[in-house]
DNA sequence: TTATGATTTGAAAGCGCTTTGGGAAGGAGC
DNA sequence: GCTCCTTCCCAAAGCGCTTTCAAATCATAA
């Protein structure tokens, strides 16, 4: 059933119809409602490659992940994405999702620009120093940052959470239980968020006139492993650091495991905190004792820079919009004063 | 840069260089050679909607998740979507993920194959009886079921690992260990891979002559905090399980949890077997001690199905494929002999 | 030389939609 | 009565490709 067929069975023209579909004014109530309800019965559903042609429009956003394999495997990209591709679905549009293949990432950029595959991008992960902005923009694709890209928030339309005071707080409040060696379990230090919290971090030692020791500060993939290994290396040293500060559940999950096996106790002789992005089967509350973190809703973050892109195709000379959402400290029972040792 | 603007450049038809660039035979060799050569040089992109509206094919891949949202959370998707991606890319296809939204799965598929917006779609996570299958079919859209439905295994094209036999094996070891008590910590059973684990599990007791005792088994969300609550509950009973077998890495960090809490001893107090789905972020390997698993890629079935649904796409006729994968079970530190209680 | 066939190329139709530029019908205003 | 708007609808062009069908070219054989 196509469009000709549709008007052919109701007597009218293609034009009437397809009018009478989107919603334009110049079409007769009555027509319309009879339109309508045929098309319904008909099950009619324009083509979409068709539409696509004729609008110049494709209707879909396009999530590209780097051949490199260590990105897409972080769980937290899916809630990210299950986010936005839930929102974009609700406004008609379609998730394009490209990951590997022998293609490099910029690479593809050019090509769904210049086949008109995608009307949008969401850039993921940006790094310290991003190319993939510069390219984007020569080829005149909108993009929303979800992140930022090195310390410039100018130029370029993006929506962050804080990593950089979240971090800070929870360092901060590791200070004011007394803590004074407090270990760092970050991402790769390439990619903005985490060295927006090593930032963090770093600053709350230094406004209290704490030292910055590298030997307690990591920074590499957020698995469990790294997690275990990790907190082992440090809480062997001496003095042992008394409280651990880490990007992710998954690598809390892994220093519960080092802390059990050197017979230490979470929130007294070793307290925790974590960062948690929501991630509905790692739950920060569910742990014993459950954990103080710092706290934002990845998906929620998904949805809401879909909509932010979507307004920016819609609306190309719009403001860029600039977006930090604040973090939470959850207090909860990870946490608590530094023993003397 | 469209086709005709480069035919007019090169001084040729439109026909000539479609034809020409699609490696159709009827061209003559040098003029191909100098049509590659400008459509290169001038960076000429075939518009992806046109092409796909003149030949009636998408060259894409639907992946439809739940508007339920306790699918997508499950971090192995995002794995498997990973490698059937891959896959995909390299041999032209693209990925369109459908998540949310307000519409139901059964109508994204609908309109997916009346808008014609893919070539075939992967089914993910069958439950025991599925109505997709029976949808597809109706409309005509080439599918490959990751798993199965039920226990009919013709009529359909489909790709699985042997979970029963994967967790006959598992529990039989932990029988000839001298177990006699076995947990099982299962996914949602209405899911037909988590059905077969436990058919496995049951029937390996049943094969030696042991009972199955519904109180020390678990079917539902594979979160950690699950794996902690069931592991902490079972390893309470008396007489107590000295062996737990479960179907996530997740599960097993949540039950390592437990067993530390209740002070036992990995391997020794209590054996453990996980199924391990290859996630890069928890290594089974990485625990200590190292962790007994069943063992299978779930990164290596996406790219598999992938591969299987292209080539029905490809060849409609063909032979529906049914592929079932060998799980092996592989001996690490957390399984021993059972102690007498 | 001419007929024959093989090899290359092109004109044009078609994929299914949107949108431009009119045009017919009907009512209001003079 | 006539003109002038509205309102509603349509024919046709166009989006950028592929593909059918026909024609041109060229070498070869009779």
């Amino acid at each position: 059933m196509n469009l000709k067929e549709l008007a052919e069975r109701l007597g009218l023209s293609q034009t009437t119809v397809s009018r009478a579909l989107n919603g334009y004014p110049e079409v007769g109530e009555e027509t319309r409602r009879r339109v309508i309800e045929q098309a319904h019965k008909l099950g009619y559903r324009p083509n979409a490659h068709a539409r696509r042609l004729a609008t110049g429009r494709s209707h879909a956003i396009g999530y590209v992940f780097p051949s490199d394999r260590s990105i897409i495997i972080d769980p937290i990209f899916s809630d990210f994405i299950a986010g936005a591709s839930d929102y974009q679905a609700m406004q008609g549009y379609e998730t394009l999702l490209h990951a590997g293949g022998q293609e490099n990432e910029m690479d593809v950029y050019r090509r769904y620009a210049e086949m008109g595959l995608v009307d949008g991008i969401i850039v993921q992960a940006p790094h310290v120093d991003d190319e993939r902005l510069g390219l984007l923009d020569r080829l005149g694709l909108p993009y929303v940052v979800h992140g930022r890209v090195n310390d410039s928030e100018e130029g370029y339309a993006w929506m962050d959470i804080d990593n950089r005071g979240a971090f800070h707080k929870a360092a901060r409040l590791l200070i004011d239980l007394g803590h004074t060696r407090i270990g760092l379990l970050n991402g790769l230090e390439n990619l903005t968020y985490a060295w927006h919290r090593r930032q963090g971090y770093e600053q709350a030692l230094l406004d209290r006139g704490l030292g910055v020791d590298p030997a307690i500060m990591f920074a590499g993939l957020m698995t469990e492993e790294n997690g275990y290994r990790q907190a082992l290396r440090m809480l062997r040293l001496r003095p042992r650091p008394t409280a651990l500060l880490m990007s992710s559940m998954m690598m809390v999950s892994g220093a519960l495991r080092a802390v059990h096996e050197l017979n230490l106790t979470v929130g007294k002789d070793v307290s925790l905190i974590g960062h948690d992005d929501g991630l509905p089967f790692l739950n920060a509350e569910g742990l014993v004792p459950s954990l103080t973190t710092t706290t934002s809703s990845i998906r929620a973050a998904g949805a809401r820079v879909a909509e932010l892109l979507l307004a920016r195709i819609e609306n190309p000379e719009g403001e860029l919009p600039h977006e930090l959402w604040n973090v939470d400290l959850i207090l909860r029972g990870s946490t608590g004063p530094a023993q003397r040792s």
